[in-house]
DNA sequence: CGGGACGCCTGTGAGC
DNA sequence: TGCTCACAGGCGTCCC
């Protein structure tokens, strides 16, 4: 679920509300990928800045009561999480779900990450740029829409990498924010074989496989993500994505630009699918 | 150092 | 119906 399209779509629901509220309390259910790494009790009191996004994470900056710099609180989504903002107080919150394992209750309502395989991940740092915030986010790549990532740059970026072109697509430390899905539609669109090593694509092809990487992410963001088993934004609404992937999960089905059977390979123990008349090596 | 495999954890759907 | 098995959108870590 969560690629770059659901975690902004996440990050623009919550941003606007939390900003500026203040933090009540954190309660933590069944434990995610690692510790917090403080007492949630020393949160409490804490000013909410502008949650921003780096990758796939979610930074969301503290300030303490003075307007001390306070660390923050870096998410992740991992495979099955979702973030719902429920409403403030009078409301009370409906009691957690079995997955539901953190609620950050706040002035602006309450936070509450929804993550059944628990791949997710709450962590907090004292800065962006100190441990563990600046060792989790030190390997990432490019953000896909940042303008310094010119079709050069990436060509040089791939030029030094052998593996397939999706699996350094999907490794995210050329480019962040495409996973598995968002992954195999981009190569698609670009009509580029999944299997073709990164440093054999010509400077026109990588200039192509950026544009349509740009393009499927944007579109992705417009419809609000995808959805394919469980994912929905912070108002709890699903994703529209999924229905028009042209070759994600579609094995078997017709192309629906040359009418051939899409495929479907493993790559690093990743499914891949592709459609062979119209992505070539 | 790059590249590939592994494992974290639970739910779902297919096949028997 | 009920069981077993393969598989699922991420990514840090380990090993070669």
């Amino acid at each position: 679920m969560p690629e770059l399209p659901e975690v902004e779509v996440t990050r623009q629901g919550i941003a606007g509300p939390l900003e500026g509220a203040r933090i009540e309390a954190l309660h933590l259910g069944k434990p995610l990928r690692w510790p917090l790494g403080c007492a949630p009790q020393r949160l409490v009191g804490a000013t909410i800045g502008e949650v921003t996004r780096r990758g796939k994470y979610l930074w969301m900056p503290l300030a303490g009561e003075q307007g001390r710099p306070q660390g923050g609180l870096l998410w992740h989504l991992g495979m099955s999480g979702s973030l719902a903002l429920l409403p403030p107080a009078p409301h009370e919150p409906p009691p957690p779900g079995p997955h539901d394992h953190v609620d950050l209750r706040t002035s602006a309502g309450t936070l509450r990450l929804n993550d059944p395989r628990r791949f997710g991940a709450l962590v907090y740092a004292p800065g962006l740029d100190r441990d563990p915030a600046a060792r989790l986010l030190a390997g990432l790549g490019h953000e896909p829409f940042d303008p310094g990532l010119t079709p050069e740059v990436f060509h040089a970026r791939l030029r030094a990498r052998r593996g397939p072109i999706k699996s350094v697509l999907l490794a995210g430390d050329v480019v962040v924010g495409a996973g598995n899905i968002y992954a195999c539609e981009a190569l698609f669109a670009a009509g580029i074989h999944p299997g073709l090593r990164a440093d054999r694509l010509s400077r026109p092809r990588a200039a192509r496989l950026l544009a349509s990487l740009r393009s499927t992410l944007a579109r992705a963001l417009l419809l609000g993500g995808s959805t394919l088993r469980d994912f929905s934004d912070a108002h709890g609404v699903a994703g529209a994505y999924q229905s028009e992937a042209a070759v994600y999960a579609r094995a078997g089905g017709r192309c629906r630009r040359c009418c051939g059977t899409v495929r479907r390979i493993v790559q690093g123990q990743r499914a891949t699918y592709f459609c062979p008349g119209c992505q070539k090596r």
